[in-house]
DNA sequence: GTTGATCTGAGGTGCGTACCTCAATTAAGC
DNA sequence: GCTTAATTGAGGTACGCACCTCAGATCAAC
């Protein structure tokens, strides 16, 4: 039989209340005492159920997700995610809800996150840029006791749920040379702003492998789209007919449908090896049309449930498994979708 | 807040332990009353707490993995995550086990799955050839009260957990295509053996896409090492003496670490496109070393972690969700590593 | 109406932990 | 040694459900 919490008590040589107070990290434990119930737990090799400790703590943990209010078709697929999760996971007591917040009022945003109470909710992802009022805002959260990890977005914080953005590009870059073979020419890089830190990292491994590899192959400056189809449509057709020697397509950002579209009646799209990120209807459509030929992804599930883990570990402060938890850098091609 | 079992009983006017043996399936109802209980749990609502569940059971679920005796080293890799999972299990009352399973002795392996009773375990993930005795096994021990699901072999079973490997082995075709562009020449598909229905199932695959899109490829029939290297070396010597335009290598088995090795030596694998499938530490070295071109793989914690879901679902008589439960087929290249 | 079988209710116990209160003990500062 | 604060113990209740027993109700067949 697994020890329990009174076989722990006893092996100590304390009380079930003193095993209480330093499993639970409670306050009025000598330093002694604490290592007393340490040593013993280590000795007999107790682990605390989880299943008895939920059940006790007579509420379900309620976890929020802070995504942008405004987003395509990738966060709307995260959202989705979120509630299917959030159906199962209630008999598994565990609550999770979506918290949208203005990416382009940082101030606003950290007042929403400001109001979030401890008794409402016990930890949080959030995918968000990195700006200092953000930054406070979550710092004053953690001090008040609400778990917080980074979502999707800012990779390089700690806790990190998401891919690495660099080897998604070096990815995407190598994928572009195989694919084009011998056949010299121009690339597009495509993105909605240069200013997302996911798109630097991004390109920076996409050029990192290409002007290495294929010097067959030259990538142009970055275009910037604004998520305005008329201005996507205005560089593309500038960068098309400024340069007759066009082979490839890097369509960085996480909304793709747009740049396909555009490339598609530019009849640009058929001659080109098109390379996009993230699985969305229309990317998946277009991969099986044959208007793009990889598409480099993370799958929204496994970000979600990783997520959910983690926060949930840290509220119970337990470690997780990292193996476990990192996110795969996918790639779908028509065949494997 | 949730409505429990009590207000499940108020809701369908009847006691609690009339709801204890609806919601359990136990003997000793009248089909009217199931049908209130039933409706009254739609009506209102009703879920059952799992945690409290699992917790009353007053023991942990027991699942098996029955996996061949003789493996490599993806059969490794698989063991090595279902340890993983039975550390972290067993703090939600989840324990798993490995068991051994003869693959060349059917009647054997019969026997061993014969002797498991419902007493010392709840679920089991088989990993085995369909021969009849073991679908006997199977038959019996669902009627005895465990539960089965096919793991990674057998596909075409139901509540398969696994890669369609079919589309496993078009997904290899149309890398092997694309990485070859306008190149002319032959293709070497080699597997352990071609009885393996995984193997069929990806050569038919990977033809489909070939013969159909790839007109300057021409596929050899499927050799056969038989985990042997002699063997190996042999007819991949054979066949590079027997055709001076080979240009690819589609490694089929899960054992790829000989044929790398073998190809390597016979100094063919470097003017080779070479794709293999799960990702080992041999197939992850030769990626990293350029000997391979890319691995087609299913990743090992999630079918671990996917079996049990479905496993426990069903001791629950839960359904699961069918999205969550895909297990992708992974393209893997030294950059997506 | 009786008998026997079938169904249902009432009530209990226990799972392993969280979280609470209050009294008792021990340590620390003077 | 005394006072005060810090520490610990004892005991309780609760979570939602599984699983048990036994008496009482209901039903069918005769």
């Amino acid at each position: 039989m697994r020890p329990t919490t009174k076989d722990l008590a006893k092996a100590a040589g304390v009380s079930l209340a003193t095993v209480d107070r330093v499993l639970n990290g409670r306050s009025g434990v000598r330093k002694k005492t604490i290592a007393t119930v340490n040593d013993a737990i280590k000795r007999i090799g107790f682990e605390r159920n989880q299943i008895a400790a939920t059940l006790a703590r007579q509420r379900a943990y309620r976890f929020a997700f802070a995504v942008p209010r405004s987003g395509g078709e990738f966060l709307d697929e995260i959202i989705e995610r979120i509630r299917e999760f959030d159906r199962v996971g209630r008999a598994e007591m565990i609550e999770t809800e979506v918290i949208r917040i203005d990416d382009r009022d940082p101030h606003e945003a950290a007042r929403t996150l400001g109001r979030l109470s401890p008794d409402k909710i016990d930890g949080i992802a959030i995918m968000a840029p990195e700006t200092p009022q953000i930054r406070d805002a979550l710092h004053r959260m953690r001090e008040r006791g609400i778990e917080t990890i980074p979502f999707v977005a800012n990779q390089q914080e700690d806790g990190f749920v998401g891919i690495d953005n660099r080897a998604a590009g070096a990815t995407a870059g190598r994928l572009m040379g195989r694919f084009l073979g011998q056949r010299q020419g121009t690339v597009i890089a495509l993105t909605e702003t240069t200013q997302s830190r996911d798109s630097l990292e991004r390109r920076l491994g996409f050029d990192g492998v290409v002007n290495r590899d294929y010097t067959n192959l030259r990538v142009l400056p970055t275009l910037e789209t604004h998520g305005d189809p008329g201005r996507t449509r205005h560089v593309l057709r500038n960068a098309l007919d400024a340069h007759d020697d066009v082979v490839g397509l890097y369509i960085m950002g996480a909304e793709a449908r747009t740049p396909i579209e555009v490339g598609g009646q530019l009849n640009a799209i058929n001659r080109l090896v098109v390379i996009a990120h993230e699985r969305t209807l229309s990317t998946e459509a277009a991969l099986r049309s044959g208007e793009i030929d990889a598409v480099i992804h993370q799958d929204p599930g496994h970000l979600v449930r990783s997520a959910v883990r983690i926060l949930r570990a840290k509220c119970e402060n337990r470690s997780t498994l990292a193996s476990q938890e990192r996110i795969r850098i996918e790639i779908l091609i028509a065949e494997n979708l």
